[in-house]
DNA sequence: AAGTAATGAATAATTATTATCAATTAAAAA
DNA sequence: TTTTTAATTGATAATAATTATTCATTACTT
């Protein structure tokens, strides 16, 4: 999670114009914890942005993304959902609702033994869970 | 991993036909390792069925999901991919070459974490490993 | 063997994402 | 500051995977 400055230098550092659109979208995205996807993302930024474009949505995430400061998470669905905290965790999505919850388990283990299983030299992981929320569990049996 | 004849019984028994296409689609997919995707599986069923059409593999898929033959895979590429092998089992993906394989790495306790933490009733668990498959990295060294 | 409902192939529609491009704006140079 | 330049934006078109539709054909049931 980066301040304006930081997110500022690091554009301007890698040659990339820091514009309002760009810093809007980011801090859009890492203020919130619902895992929003480009439509999502858009929609918030709508009343501040009302001339902004899709594209550019698309445009900022992909810079983020090459920028190692987000991650793009596929849960399964028709679109990608991002997230602005790089700190290593994994994700839950609710069959009943789709909400995406973070959460954090030590898989460092995990991936030592996929390692040592694989020979693979692993870089990355990625975890997601499913199930029922508690919130909708407590629907269940009301 | 079903038999053509336990495949045959199970879509009559849901109301769905028996038709040498469906089982095509099946045993291509049941044979191989590769995790294809639809058009990968296309192209393998094209010398025995020339006439097939791309929506029968997307259609034959759907079924197979529903039945819970299958599992489709997101590994964050632009199209899915599937697998016949029901074990609980992971994946992990060649950031080099692409390639996708199985591990199987013992997830229970993992799981287990996940539900204390966050409350939810799991049912389900995708891991998705990255890195360089040994084929690459001996590549690398040469 | 006939009737009926499901299927397959062809094709159109949908939808998320990416590419294009003229107008604009941020950054570098003067 | 002003000028120059080069990247960015917004609008829109293009792309591509997947899904829906149509209708002739086929597979089960009676």
């Amino acid at each position: 999670m980066l301040t304006g400055k930081e997110l500022s230098s690091l554009l301007r550092d890698n040659g990339y114009k820091v514009t309002p659109q760009r810093l809007a979208v980011y801090e859009s995205l890492a203020k919130t914890k619902t895992h929003p996807n480009a439509e999502m993302l858009f929609k918030t930024l709508q009343p501040k942005f009302p001339a902004m474009s899709f594209a550019t949505v698309y445009k900022s995430m992909e810079i983020f993304d090459r920028l190692n400061i987000i991650t793009i998470l596929n849960t399964g669905e028709d679109s990608y959902r991002y997230d602005a905290d790089m700190s290593d965790h994994q994700h839950i999505q609710c069959t009943k609702c789709g909400r995406v919850d973070d959460l954090m388990v030590d898989s460092r283990d995990f991936t030592h033994k996929a390692e040592l299983e694989t020979g693979y030299r692993i870089s990355e992981q990625k975890s997601y869970f499913y199930g029922v929320c508690p919130k909708c569990l407590a629907k269940e049996h009301n």
